[in-house]
DNA sequence: CCGAGGATTATCT
DNA sequence: GATAATCCTCGGA
């Protein structure tokens, strides 16, 4: 094994059992791998990321009782939790706080470093732009299915995982409120738990784009 | 460039 | 039956 050999080293359960506010901050630079069935690997910076705790959060899925849904965010912190919405598209989240809080951090934007030729074969007559700019964009681009549900993140053996990349430092990351909650009721709605990395190019237009 | 509206279906009430 | 942590197209400026 030549020294230059990159060695995963996948984000632990530790990580994502923090608040999850916490980890949704800390989240911003590292870097979201995904390994093909066919052995090819691509990766991304993330560069904008939300927050939904369970309990009194009233945005997030977490708010109700166990779902045949929801169930994967009660489990234990570092696990996907992929679901499908608006008839065509699928979100990845990543459970956070300990086994039992229903809480997770949904990854709504990279920006793509490895596997540029992977991503432009899913997502043909699209500039990169429009790769990963996005919670939905970004799944399709990396190939990620609803059949990945609670895979676990801790580990490469899933095919999926986050390994620390850059730190970002605070100058450099604005917050805001979540993207597309529409229905939810004040003052859940405008709470400040969108992150993202100022003045990136990947970040999704969701909500404005000042930065 | 920008905003409005439609697409499309699993899950929940 | 209604809703949805979105994306894309289209029409207007």
């Amino acid at each position: 094994m030549a020294t230059s050999d990159r060695v995963p080293t996948p984000l632990p359960p530790s990580f994502y059992a923090q608040p999850t506010l916490t980890v949704a901050r800390r989240l911003l630079g590292a870097r979201l791998v995904r390994v093909l069935p066919g052995g090819a690997r691509l990766s991304g910076r993330i560069v904008e990321t939300e927050a939904y705790t369970g309990l009194d959060d009233l945005a997030s899925h977490g708010r109700r009782k166990p779902t045949k849904r929801n169930a994967p965010m009660y489990g234990p912190p570092g696990r996907a939790y992929i679901y499908f919405t608006y008839g065509n598209y699928w979100m990845l989240n990543i459970v956070t706080e300990p086994e039992g809080d229903p809480a997770a951090v949904l990854i709504r934007a990279v920006e793509p470093l490895e596997g540029l030729d992977e991503m432009a074969a899913r997502r043909p007559d699209r500039p990169p732009l429009e790769w990963t700019s996005g919670p939905a964009k970004l799944v399709l681009a990396f190939g990620i299915t609803g059949d990945m549900n609670t895979t676990d993140m801790t580990t490469t053996g899933g095919g999926l995982w986050i390994e620390p990349d850059e730190s970002v430092p605070d100058d450099r990351v604005r917050t805001g409120p979540r993207v597309g909650l529409n229905t939810t009721p004040e003052p859940w709605l405008s709470l400040p738990w969108r992150f993202w990395v100022a003045g990136n190019h990947y970040v999704s237009k969701g909500s404005g784009r000042k930065q």
